[in-house]
DNA sequence: TTGAAAGCGCTAACAA
DNA sequence: TTGTTAGCGCTTTCAA
């Protein structure tokens, strides 16, 4: 509307006739501690409010050396799980007084380091490093520049790492579909769909043959496929193992809902009674999974207590690097199974499911 | 590592023995065109690796008056929606050589002000305002501030708006329910749940009447209940219309995944005949909701274009303000929809489902 | 109660 | 080929 160039302070001290520094203390608050004028500070606020002016945080920042930003990165931000953190990190930022920027890697180890560099040249306060494929890496980075930083859902050993209970969430989700399966077959046979090798999913598969010995099932190496984050190749990779065994396995761990996807485009083009057979897991949550036509069993995720601790961590200074905090995940049961209960999946379950209450939610121990 | 203060240009210079603008000149890449010594280049690049120098972007920033962010407002992160247009905008803003900030708003009238004059006072070079509950307070205090902005999704009369072909999707979507419904009765009956009386559902609205109207089937005010973007109250609409009916209607439109979630729960509570008995439709799309044991007819917003058109609309000068540009959404079926054509619907679609190619998207159509 | 002045780290003439 | 210098807009002593 007014001119196209942006208002400075000075502009205002020339049109109210007063200094620039009187005017910059009237804008950032400090006027009242330095004692100026109320009537001097209404006048130069509504030349202000008239001007249109906005205080240059880039200017501030440089003469204090501290930009208000604090920054996070994720692999991408059209995802379920990274874009609730990235929400959970926003709200977090803000209730800290901080500004939250958030960009996505897409997973790229030389993507990561341009960014995390670019946020710290953009002087933010803190970083979080959320999945990141090479977290040492980018500490080294921030370290050379002295910007604090956590490494989230994955772990690193050079800063203090707040990542989900992987073992323990796949543990229990295998737990369950275990009794599932084990109540329609002496001895059932499990497969493990999904993910790469990274930490999370080799905990994840620690998780699943612990939860396969503790019923005393043997755990074959063949049956666990981590084929990718990726829909395409998990709905192949079950395709296989179907056209393989003449049949599905009596039960199904697939890791992450984006090879979730897949697993179901698999299993829509069987009938619902065999797909009903077996008993299926998934590590992490979508609300859409809890709807399907047959039973799933999820670990999802804690988004929030996972930004809160790496906030607090934030915080402490006399953290050891490498600190690895595990937060536990919420184990959800579908109201069929819930119902069946005791002898869970003892019948099929009925193809009427249950009422609409939301699924039962357990699990809470805390393993830090 | 090495000292906790940053290093600075002068700080190389001071190590170099040499003055700060040639270390500033090497460490922007322009030393060639200033025509300093391959040497002295290499010299200085070698102390800025080994002190880890990082450009500190605010003091270029201020300098050049510009600080090469672009942001982005959006409702919230955790969405399907909007994340992938905010990964869409990602990726567009380093293709600009831009760096993205994007920021959820939570609808809040007061925080996207707050929000867009933080973006403001850092500094960002172009805006774009997403779903924004008042666009054009919020265009007032960027013409202000000189800063280019469009907004999406939702549109407003003092800037460039590109948003979804609301009206032409969600007639689309009704046309195929129709068909779907009229195959199984005479005068099939429609009803309209989800989103709040926005512009885009009052057009949403207005397409889902003209899809009932052109085939020639009665519009009711009382069938069009936009009772929220929230799962649980469109979980109760829906329950409440099959208490009244005694059974589901013959078609329904979902207005919005969000909603959809709550119309499913409410669905699954009943036998899958009934559901399949309903014609359902959907604005918006998951994957998930193409996964479902009944089949949904989805109207995809077109991320990607919406994004190109704002990016291309935010380098051209002379565009009238107020300007609206629709973008197609995309028609997405079901296959066992599609196999089931001609005569759609004629049978129940069988209980094993298409095999597992990908739905079938029509409509292209732009409408600009 | 207010103003003058130095400087945050970098850039870009202009000098040398 | 390299150095000097004057700011970008703001904050903050110190002086008035």
């Amino acid at each position: 509307m007014t001119s196209s160039k942006k208002v400075t302070i000075y502009d205002i001290a020339k049109e109210a006739g007063i200094s620039a520094s009187t005017v910059a203390a009237v804008m950032n608050g400090s006027w009242r501690k330095r004692r100026i004028g109320e009537e001097t500070a209404k006048a130069i606020q509504a030349i202000a409010a008239s001007r249109g002016y906005t205080i240059n945080l880039q200017a501030r920042g440089l003469r204090h050396s501290r930009s208000g930003l604090i920054g996070m990165i994720v692999p991408m931000l059209d995802n379920r799980f990274f874009s609730s953190l990235a929400q959970a990190f926003e709200e977090k930022a803000r209730a800290l007084g901080l500004y939250p920027v958030v960009v996505s890697t897409l997973r790229d180890p030389q993507n990561e380091h341009a960014t995390v560099s670019a946020l710290i040249s953009h002087n933010v306060e803190a970083l979080l490093l959320t999945g990141a494929t090479d977290p040492d890496g980018l500490s080294e980075i921030c370290a050379r520049a002295g910007v604090r930083h956590i490494n989230v859902d994955l772990p690193g050993t050079k800063a203090p790492s707040v990542i989900s209970d992987n073992y323990n969430g796949a543990k229990e989700v295998t737990e369950v579909i275990v009794r599932m399966a084990s109540s329609r077959k002496e001895r059932p046979s499990f497969y493990f769909v999904g993910g790469v090798p990274d930490h999370n999913t080799l905990r994840r598969i620690d998780g699943f043959r612990e939860g396969l010995r503790g019923a005393g099932l043997p755990v074959l190496d063949s049956h666990i496929q981590p084929s990718g984050y990726d829909a395409d190749l998990a709905e192949s990779t079950v395709r296989e193992i179907h056209a393989r065994l003449g049949s599905l396995p009596d039960g199904l761990f697939v890791n992450s809902t984006i090879a979730f996807e897949g697993v179901v485009r698999f299993l829509k083009t069987l009938p619902i009674d065999e797909v009903r057979k077996c008993a299926i897991g998934c590590f992490d949550y979508d609300p859409f999974i809890e709807l399907l036509h047959f039973p799933v069993v999820m670990a999802r995720q804690n988004v929030k207590r996972l930004i809160d601790e790496s906030s607090r961590l934030l915080e402490v200074d006399n953290d050891p690097a490498g600190q690895v905090m595990l937060i536990p995940t919420d184990l959800v049961v579908p109201n069929a199974l819930v119902l069946a209960s005791p002898g869970m999946g003892s019948d099929d379950p009925p193809l009427i499911l249950a009422p609409s209450k939301p699924s039962k939610r357990i699990g809470r121990r805390k393993i830090a």
